[in-house]
DNA sequence: CGGAATATTATGTCTAGACATAATTTTCGG
DNA sequence: CCGAAAATTATGTCTAGACATAATATTCCG
């Protein structure tokens, strides 16, 4: 008799919600699966189901015969978006242009190693890009990127579409590693993105692989007096909205 | 047949790999749940709960009639740990201690105001914090707590505890919010972090909620030196290593 | 031929059982 | 009283069905 009705789903909001209010603190001991089928008057597996899900968003842990309690509260984190700049663009309305600064193909170098993680000399095709809204300069990008995964990117002139874009479409990644650090932005740095020496930038960096190879990096240098990097976050996976619940 | 086989993730695992290796390119449409019932010779309950543990981390869209197929690859994230002080500098074995810079009660003003989304006047806690590991000052932090929200902060000396740190302990939200910036430290924020005046720093607010009701801001200023937030992320929920499938 | 009614299909939810397994409790023997 | 063996319990996984629903295919009729 289904189809809709998703009482799974009401049965882990009820208890989310004892829990988000703080009625049940961690380490409270939810009622035994057998106890919330006599309350919902359903069966095992849809209990089971609703918390299932409660174990995959971290709110509660279950161990066998011990029962499921309330899980300690995690760690704080913020989801870091990083947005495709066209894309942005668009849904900002503004224009969007970008231009190649640099690309040679060039050998790993030590420094490059040790950040990537990865024995030094291997061929990279080195790119560099400016990213312009209505002929503002909002990111500085230098990018590396692997040939030996990726040997097509040597055919691309990216006259039409950037380095980021053009990789996040065709090849697919599975891990990917980010480090974010404040920097003053140098001489060079400075006129690129038309702002003073030495101010404040926001250095986000991206590596990432595919089945254990290294497919690229890129160093993004974002202006820091505007704020680009927005997070929000729920504990731990829902998808509530801040100020609600 | 049950209790460990785990033939779900089984059948999740290899639906991933097909995907991640880029065998079903996005639009790709996955062998309808008869099919793979037949395939693994499992129930369709089985086949099911595999393909909603796909759906859970984006990789699949399912629709009635229309079958299930690969998900455009998400925008990448980075998820950005907040740690607690005293934890980190416990697990990088170094001491760890913290001075109350300033402490009053202040009414919210046209900025707050603006930042919180919160009418102004209402009556807060201001606290100003530095961290310290072994003697070197590792952030700056000012904090807003809302006294209608948390009265008993009030009794509360954070001599021990810092204020981060009690209000993770005793008070539960359900939403929050960030905002990542870079900035040059002025006179007063080189003083306490014990760097140039000028020096790029990486400024974290961080706003949260329960209920509604606004609890607490924090914006906190790490030296951009150090990298201290590093962010791993795998596409879109699994928790595979990096370097890794 | 075009639009409306109908049939088909794949997923969505659910039930009422089953056996498996891990961890705790209880029992029992020394 | 203590430690080992056995019973108990709560979760973990699974099955073979069921009806519901949404979207697409097909048929039918004007």
């Amino acid at each position: 008799m289904a189809g809709a009705p998703n009482l799974h789903q009401r049965i882990r909001e009820e208890i989310e919600a004892r829990i988000l209010s703080g009625e049940w603190p961690p380490g409270t001991r939810i009622p035994v699966e057998h106890e919330l089928v006599a309350q919902y008057g359903c069966s095992r597996m849809t209990v089971s189901k609703a918390l299932s899900a409660l174990v995959a968003s971290g709110l509660i842990l279950r161990r066998r015969r011990a029962g499921s309690v309330v899980a300690a509260p995690t760690q704080p984190r913020a989801v870091l978006e990083i947005p495709d700049f066209a894309q942005e663009a668009a849904r900002a309305g503004v224009s969007y242009r970008f231009e190649i600064l640099h690309r040679a193909v060039e050998r790993l170098g030590p420094a490059g190693a040790r950040r990537i993680a990865l024995p030094a000399d291997h061929e990279m095709l080195s790119v560099a890009t400016v990213h312009i809204y209505d002929s503002v300069p909002v990111a500085h990008e230098r990018r590396l990127i692997n040939l030996a995964a990726v040997p097509a990117v040597l055919n691309e002139a990216f006259d039409r579409i950037p380095p980021g874009s053009w990789l996040l479409d065709r090849v697919p990644w599975s891990g990917a590693e980010h480090a974010i650090r404040a920097i003053n932005a140098d001489a060079e740095q400075a006129r690129r993105l038309a702002i003073a020496p030495g101010a404040a930038c926001l250095l986000v960096e991206r590596r990432t692989w595919q089945a254990g190879n290294f497919i690229t990096e890129a160093r993004t240098l974002y202006p820091g007096d505007r704020q680009y990097l927005v997070g929000r976050f729920s504990p731990p996976e829902g998808h509530h909205d801040p100020r609600s619940r």
